[in-house]
DNA sequence: TTGCTCCTCACGTCACGTGAGGTGGC
DNA sequence: TTGCTCCTCACGTCACGTGAGGTGGC
């Protein structure tokens, strides 16, 4: 039996399932953008899948996206306050309320669909002059060998 | 007529041209990663339109694939001595060194070519999901209109 | 001559990297 | 008990941002 807590992730852990370093879990937490591990019972920080999911998210949002921590904590903010009260309205139904919510939540998923069909066509242009290159490249080895 | 050099541009121009700061194209020639700004009988730096499409490379390669200036430079001098050495044996017609060159220009092309398609397949994953999100918050939506 | 843009320091900032010295858990 | 990983400072670094104070060109 593992001797760690049931399901639980030392910083280490969390930092090579992620892709990334202890280090960097750590200024997340220090600036807010991770809600802090749980020491349980030591000093040591403990993580659950669901921060293993949060980490990968933040990581792919700034690097894909090029997006500050800034931008990101507002935008996982806003996130996470819609499902908040996403989960509330479901259950009293209020569904004026719930339709106000959901709209914003498309909007949001609108402006980010944007984003990444934009760096999409960038990369797409930048494969396409690749490619060119690579053809230039190939045919000029054909006349040496032709 | 303009009163700037033929052509010339100053760094403010080249800045806009290319999306980006004065700071940047300075620090950018701090590091060796431009090469200087010719100074015309002034203290101003000028460039020239093969400038604009070296920063615009940079830029490009920086953001888009995630590569350190370091990274960069050394990436961007392999492309120079290869375009230099391409040029003389254009000229002096030594086939057998002309085939090396071009052969290692293809393996560049082609380790870029596995980035941009890393990063692409990257993007398109995130795509899925937010298409994915998408759906169910419109079919949440049409449940409270239906 | 007036305004704009340019110039060079030089300190500030964001997102971490990298030891220094010490403690905790299999 | 031995090793590893963890902990907290705290200074370093990369890629610029941002004034401060001054000079140059339409």
């Amino acid at each position: 039996m593992s001797a760690t807590a049931a399901g639980r992730l030392r910083i280490g852990e969390l930092a090579e399932l992620t892709g990334t370093t202890p280090r960097t879990i750590r200024y997340y937490e220090e600036i807010g953008l991770l809600p802090g591990g749980e020491r349980e019972q030591g000093k040591h920080r403990s993580y659950s899948e669901d921060d293993v999911e949060r980490v990968r998210e933040i990581i792919r949002l700034r690097s894909l996206l090029g997006l500050s921590l800034d931008e990101l904590s507002t935008l996982l903010e806003a996130q996470a306050a819609r499902a908040d009260l996403g989960r509330r309205f479901h259950q009293t139904d209020l569904e004026g309320e719930r339709r106000v919510i959901l709209e914003q939540a498309l909007e949001h998923i609108q402006t980010q669909l944007a984003l990444v069909r934009g760096r999409r066509n960038e990369l797409e242009k930048l494969e396409q002059e690749l490619l060119e290159r690579r053809r230039t490249v190939r045919g000029a080895l054909g006349d040496i060998d032709g």
